[in-house]
RNA sequence: GCCGGGGUGGCGGAAUCGGCAGACGCGCCGGACUCAAAAUCCGGUGAGCGCAAGCUCGUGUGGGUUCGACUCCCACCUCCGGCACCA
């Protein structure tokens, strides 16, 4: 079948193996299939326009080990869609008169053509585009859900607003120190606006839960920072003024209670207005207007200096009863705790500098034991060798002690309560944008907003709008979709012209997937009984707490609406990392570093471009591109095709009568086989099974665990290992073949292309990808003679080759036999000889000085 | 500032429930093949000393624990990511 020394050229068989697995359905995942399911997810692109290199860097990882899991005979669903909603489709058709539709379509026709010469196992028949109104028919039939279920709610509030883009932005899309736009980097600003929400805080304490789920520890960390749940108290100070009702601090201390000497309200706190003394009243309405004057930026920089203005009232201090005056400072935050602190400055860093500022009591209130009060600083950290002091009743009690007796006393006298606050805040979903899934609300002068009617779904949209931003919604500028009936008095009503946030959309697609056609329903209930919930779940680590926090959000709501059966999304999750330019720096046109896979496949072919980008490292580390080592990948895979090809080089020699199960020969017996030729080949098989049985172990393990660098450089020992028993004249022996369809095997789920052809050259049924995944089997990965370093005085001196099973006392006598240790003890004994089984023996000598 | 993850040959990286540091690959050096080159194959390749056997040093820095430390502990330096006046 085989020319001898066919040249290897991947161009040759890799498109038309593609061909043939595509119309055959080789990967198209069947619920009815009654073997174990396993449901592998990678994230699913923006389609952008083309298939970047780290396209495939984010895809290559799971299809490997989902091609895996199918040999090991699991019934894996691995879909792959689009995430067609968004902005960039928006910005084309304002830069370049596009319709986002077209552009969207087209640039998924490119993507979906270049994702096939990837050659991985999509199963491209459950595709979802959730731009198609199919789809988000059932994206707005869920806000109808969330919105009847209390979930989804419409509130005036000060909210994050993108000048550049003229839209606004959830909490977890402002970013960095600057407070800068996820999307185009430009420093967002604050607007009070009515909008959209969906009330992810109802759900903080349950997403702080992690115990079902297997997901990398820092995307966990970051999420629960994410939602910062603190505990603490809520404390009421009465006012001096009459008819006034008290005013209610957040703290985390109350233990602190007795050094609280002032108050401090955030600027925007509606008892400013009813407190403030008609004297203080130009002071206090000038640093307010200067407050709502200044960018995110300024007001939330730590650095900045604690400024605020005392408002001439005063509060009681329920623990002391003395008189603290309340003060307006922006550095509390209206949108935290209640809005309003009291001011303990010798245990808080912030209200220390404040007082320090404006000459405010410092009074230290918890101190270590015999301790003395610091000087110029607050004391915020409390251990348990601290004490209340000064603090009444309350003295020489510890801090965690006060924490509780005083939340207790303030309970019991109707002043206070224990509390929990979080960070977290509701997740503003509405945009005042064209490209994305109208939000399904008519607004009736009558009756308010109404959803609209689910028969009604999807409420379309209109294909003419003028795409100019002017910060509110295109869709305002079509007069046929604005008007719209009221449901429930069928009076002239306006439609809702925000559309969703696309994490809406992504925050359920996984559900789709397990029946894209389902016409009736969201999906299919019996469809996600089957497949969900997600087995393994593969992307990046900078959606910790934007998509995958959303979609564990939508996961518990759904099934609190009775819709699901389980309480998360993903089972186990894992990040891979990111590929750098060749200058280490993130890939960007404007940089001209970008790495087009295009090029490397029509030059490499794509099992190359795949196992290089896995070779490159760490799976979850991503690095910089080094366009060198290809080569070096390239010429193992070239390997492969030569020793797949056994009589092309080397000297192959027939060993007539040398079944498999012969070819042993222990190499510690003591009399040698009459032929000796013949034991060094049976030697030589002995070898070459042992390699190929620990090959599958390791690389198995290595698969599972994402460490597919190392699965690589052992797939290139077995590799060279068999280039080696080739020219010992193995090649036409069992061993050989079986090494050979292991490594085939192994190698298969990284380089599915070159595989089957090499499967099928030697004559093996098709499809290689059906085939059973190898067995390992230990007693002949278990080697029968082992080398065992010998050290002294912990550094390597001597080795020692012997059988695994060699009694303790025999590895010591040996040991201590050997010239190399005799000329280090000279003559005397040991001090000790430590031996770690089937590792190493060190042999301790007395030293010059005992100890 | 707080939280998290890293620092190992010329390069990417391996080894981390303490036990042969540098697997595998790139690059480089030497050789085979060739008129020559490319491709391919074989050998070498942490540093220093030595003719050699071998010795010494070596995993960001400084200490410590241990028969033995890249691995554990303490204190630092540095790079990357996240959060950032959250009371």
């Amino acid at each position: 079948m085989t020319d001898r020394g066919e040249r290897f050229d991947p161009r040759t068989y890799e498109p038309g193996w593609r061909e043939r697995w595509a119309a055959d359905d080789l990967y198209r995942a069947d619920d009815a299939d009654p073997r174990a399911k396993h449901y592998l997810l990678t994230m699913y692109p923006y389609p952008s326009g083309d298939l970047h290199i780290g396209h495939w860097y984010a895809a290559t990882g799971p299809d490997i080990v989902a091609r895996m899991r199918r040999m090991q005979g699991r019934n894996v669903m691995f879909p792959m869609g689009f995430d067609s909603f968004g902005l960039p489709a928006e910005n084309a058709a304002i830069d370049r008169g596009v319709h986002p539709a077209e552009w969207t379509a087209s640039n998924i026709d490119r993507m979906r053509a270049q994702f096939r010469t990837m050659g991985c196992m999509f199963d491209w028949s459950r595709e979802v585009v959730t731009s198609d109104p199919e789809y988000y028919r059932w994206t707005q039939w869920l806000f109808v859900q969330f919105f009847k279920a209390g979930l989804a709610y419409r509130a005036m509030a000060p909210v994050d607003w993108c000048p550049k883009d003229q839209v606004v932005l959830a909490r977890e899309q402002v970013e960095g120190a600057d407070r800068h736009c996820w999307r185009c980097g430009t420093p967002v600003v604050k607007r009070d606006l009515e909008q959209w929400f969906f009330r992810t805080t109802r759900y903080a304490d349950e997403l702080l839960d992690f115990t079902q789920i297997d997901w990398p520890e820092p995307i966990r960390l970051m999420q629960t920072n994410w939602i910062g749940r603190s505990e603490g108290a809520e404390i009421d100070f009465a006012v001096e003024a009459d008819g006034v009702a008290p005013i209610r601090v957040f703290t985390t201390r109350p233990d602190t209670v007795f050094g609280a000497t002032f108050m401090v309200l955030a600027p925007e706190h509606p008892s400013v207005a009813t407190l403030t003394a008609p004297d203080r009243a130009e002071e206090v309405s000038a640093y307010t207007a200067a407050a709502r004057r200044e960018t995110e930026i300024e007001r939330m920089s730590a650095e900045r200096e604690k400024a605020g203005v005392f408002i001439g009232a005063f509060a009681v201090n329920p623990m002391t009863d003395e008189r603290i005056p309340i003060w307006i400072a922006d550095y509390v935050l209206p949108g935290y705790g209640t809005g309003a602190i009291m001011g303990v400055p010798a245990h808080d860093e912030r209200d220390y500098a404040f007082a320090v500022r404006y000459d405010l009591p410092i009074r230290y209130v918890v101190l270590p034991r015999g301790g003395e009060a610091p000087v110029g600083k607050a004391l915020v950290a409390h251990t348990d060798d601290e004490v209340l002091v000064a603090s009444g009743d309350f003295s020489g009690m510890t801090a965690a002690d006060g924490i509780a007796a005083i939340t207790e006393e303030l309970a019991e006298r109707g002043q206070g309560a224990a509390s929990v606050t979080y960070k977290i805040r509701d997740w503003l979903i509405s945009r005042q944008r064209y490209w994305g899934a109208p939000i399904p609300i008519v607004y009736c002068p009558e009756h308010g907003p109404q959803p609209v009617p689910e028969d009604n779904l999807p409420v379309l949209l209109p294909h003419d709008v003028d795409f100019a931003p002017t910060g509110v919604s295109p869709l305002q500028s079509n007069e046929e979709f604005l008007a719209a009936s009221c449901p429930v008095c069928a009076g002239p009503a306006r439609r809702e012209t925000d559309t969703m946030d696309t994490f809406v959309d992504s925050s359920w697609y996984f559900l789709r997937y397990c029946a894209p056609k389902e016409d009736g329903f969201a999906w299919d209930p019996a469809a996600v009984a089957h497949w969900m919930p997600v087995d393994l779940y593969t992307g990046g680590a900078e959606h910790a707490v934007l998509h995958l926090m959303y979609a564990r959000f939508f996961v518990k709501a759904l099934r609190d609406m009775g819709l699901l059966a389980f309480d998360e999304p993903f089972l186990a999750l894992r990040n891979q990392g990111q590929i750098l330019g060749a200058d280490h720096h993130r890939m960007s046109k404007s940089r001209g570093n970008v790495v087009n896979p295009d090029d490397l496949t029509s030059r490499f072919g794509s099992d190359t471009v795949r196992c290089f980008l896995m070779f490159i490292g760490p799976w979850d580390q991503g690095g910089p591109w080094n366009p060198s080592s290809i080569e070096g990948v390239h010429r193992f895979l070239g390997r492969v095709w030569a020793v797949a090809q056994p009589d092309s080089g080397g000297h192959p020699r027939q060993i007539p009568g040398m079944p498999l199960e012969s070819g042993v020969w222990p190499p510690g017996s003591s009399a040698p086989p009459a032929d000796q030729e013949l034991a060094t080949l049976e030697g030589g098989m002995r070898a070459l099974r042992q390699a190929t049985h620990r090959t599958i172990q390791d690389v198995s393990e290595d698969y599972a665990g994402f460490h597919f660098n190392t699965a690589l450089s052992k797939l290139m020992e077995l590799t060279n290992a068999l280039g080696a028993a080739r020219d010992e004249g193995l090649a036409l022996t069992d061993a050989y073949t079986e090494a050979l369809e292991t490594l085939l095997l192994l190698l298969a789920p990284m380089a599915p292309h070159i595989t089957e052809e090499l499967w099928s050259r030697l004559g093996g049924a098709y499809s290689i990808h059906q085939q059973a995944w190898p067995a390992f089997d230990p007693g002949l990965a278990a080697a029968e003679m082992i080398e065992l370093p010998v050290q002294v005085d912990g550094k390597l001196r001597d080795r020692l080759v012997v059988a695994p099973d060699t009694a303790p006392e025999e590895i010591e006598r040996l040991a201590l036999a050997s010239e190399r240790v005799q000329a280090y003890l000279k003559g005397r004994a040991p001090r000790k000889v430590v031996q770690i089984p089937g590792r190493l023996v060190n042999v301790v000598t007395p030293g010059d000085s005992p100890g």
